[in-house]
DNA sequence: CTGAAAGCGCTAACAG
DNA sequence: CTGTTAGCGCTTTCAG
């Protein structure tokens, strides 16, 4: 099918040099002259070759790609297209393989079955892989396979990770929601396995405790819009007096803020909302949502220039800053 | 570093076998007997073999990999980690890619030097690629080196494609916004290098045109939020008296209903909104937007089936339809 | 500095 | 049925 394309031995045979000079030349490595590194792009040119990529991972054995890997917990498409989060993980590790000749290899892995696919995906892995949200056990055994993996989330203390004190940042959103004013701030908190959840949940209690407020935590549920909204409704039956929410992600915010509008009441006049995570979902919310800003992007990026370095030492974290993004959902005043 | 995999070699060995008998009972081809298959399996399990999936390739020059591939316009991370749109092009193709053995690779490609970034794709492509917003020229270009492409959008005649009636769909919501009783109904519309913004336009324009409205479109611009916010803000000071608004793309309608509602005016009391996409910005928007659903999930998935299937016919085009899905943003008579 | 030769790990004819 | 023999296209010693 389609044009065989040339291979190096075309490329030799038109510049009159042998396979070795070829390659040299188009790998830029030393001990080649400049008339037969004329002669031989001269070559290349004309037949338009482009080396084979496969072969040159076969024989080099050199890393030349990354894998990003996600476990998708729900059946189906799953969270890839759900979840701004896979795109700013996916949008970081691209932003520095930019003009490298690595490639990004996408990896969605469905719950069940995943312990194999994760071995076979470590096996394969050359440059490494990205973890975005394995479970601690997981993302344990996938490291011992495979060294060169970096996870995105808090994990299995082996395992490298670039992270964020989530604690510390739901800690600091209730606690920026006391400073309001606020004294009913109610919870929406992510799923039980996911380590984020549970960190933000804990930060969330530690917060409402140390401030003397009422813990209006409610059952954990997916990070997804629909819980945000549903559990919104109904916390809005339950305790009407309430005058904030700390949601444990923007994509759930934003469903917790239609539910409250809807309701009829106003956001913030009646009640503050802070999301986590300043992902999509924070600024298309009506009125646009505040929330901890966590930089996925930077964060991603930091992982891939990690694995791109080579080694990288176990246990191995880096930490990253988690920000208040103060946005209208928030704001003192405008509305009471 | 790390442990030297086993190779097939190895595990011939092992089970006092050849390696061809070895590939066999991996790859499940018959010519193997009962008991041999059982000791090949047994070596493999003993010995966690994982077969080179680089390795396999280069030999058996099978496909093993279809390439998604994107054109960043705006510099930095660009489109991919801000529009919804490229996650559901993923969660498309890897719906179909689960359970296979093709890998996804996905290629972020800048506006600069995109030429030669976009042949060496082509030329390294094996199952085929997917093209997400190619302009027709450079989908061209890369269909010529690789026949085994297809494009997302509306793009050259040659080139295999999925698509939406877009002129279709935007006429359909502007009939729609009119039989609401809507008659003053304004346009936001996309980038000119976009096709689909194109089409979109031209339908907009043409049932303007048709239903004796005045044309009261604005100047193309990103498919981004902020213009969509922007522009709905001009818009409210130049058009006191608009009643609808048809937006290109649901990211930029988030924006246009931030605008509006923070000028004071209701949704969709005052002005009802359609949006374009479907996106997870429709849902995110409060109040959720009402739009023409584009099912960029299943056109993934379909272009993915189309290059596992071996040849795709130059010209080969499929249709999908555009629905309106319809939400509070368009709901008759709920707050007026 | 250059070319010849030996693989990378696997599949794919081809003989037994 | 099974093993032997060639490569896939490229990198990489190792001689010259």
């Amino acid at each position: 099918m389609s044009t065989p394309r040339p291979t190096i031995e075309d490329v030799a045979r038109a510049a009159g040099v042998s396979r070795a000079t070829v390659s040299r030349v188009i790998n830029d490595e030393p001990g080649a002259s400049e008339p037969l590194r004329a002669r031989v792009r001269a070559a290349v040119a004309e037949l338009g070759y482009l080396p084979n990529q496969t072969a040159r991972a076969l024989a080099s054995g050199r890393p030349r790609a990354v894998d990003v890997v996600a476990v998708t917990y729900t059946p189906g498409l799953g969270w890839l297209g759900v979840h701004p989060y896979y795109s700013r993980v996916l949008a970081g590790v691209m932003s520095v393989l930019e003009g490298t000749d690595v490639h990004l290899r996408l990896h969605a892995v469905g719950a069940s079955g995943a312990t194999e696919a994760l071995d076979t995906i470590a096996a394969q892995a050359t440059v490494g892989a990205v973890l975005t949200n394995l479970e601690p056990a997981q993302a344990a055994r996938f490291h011992r396979r495979c060294r060169r993996s970096v996870s995105m989330v808090t994990t299995a203390a082996s395992v490298p990770s670039v992270e964020v004190d989530n604690a510390a940042g739901a800690y600091a959103a209730v606690e920026h929601l006391h400073r309001l004013g606020r004294r009913r701030i109610a919870a929406i908190h992510g799923p039980e396995a996911s380590t984020c959840a549970v960190d933000r949940r804990a930060g969330y209690e530690r917060a409402v405790r140390d401030l003397g407020l009422p813990d209006l935590g409610t059952p954990g549920g997916d990070f997804v819009r629909e819980h945000g909204h549903d559990t919104a409704a109904r916390l809005l039956q339950e305790h009407p007096g309430l005058d904030a929410l700390f949601v444990s992600c923007d994509l759930m915010a934003a469903g917790a803020v239609q539910a409250i509008t809807a309701a009829g009441r106003r956001v913030p006049g009646d009640v503050s909302i802070m999301g986590f995570d300043d992902s999509l979902a924070a600024v298309c919310a009506n009125p646009p949502l505040s929330t901890m800003r966590v930089p996925v992007e930077d964060m991603a990026a930091a992982a891939t220039r990690l694995l791109l370095g080579g080694d990288v030492p176990a246990g191995h974290r880096e930490l990253f800053p988690v920000a208040p993004v103060l946005r209208q959902s928030t704001a003192a005043g405008r509305f009471t």
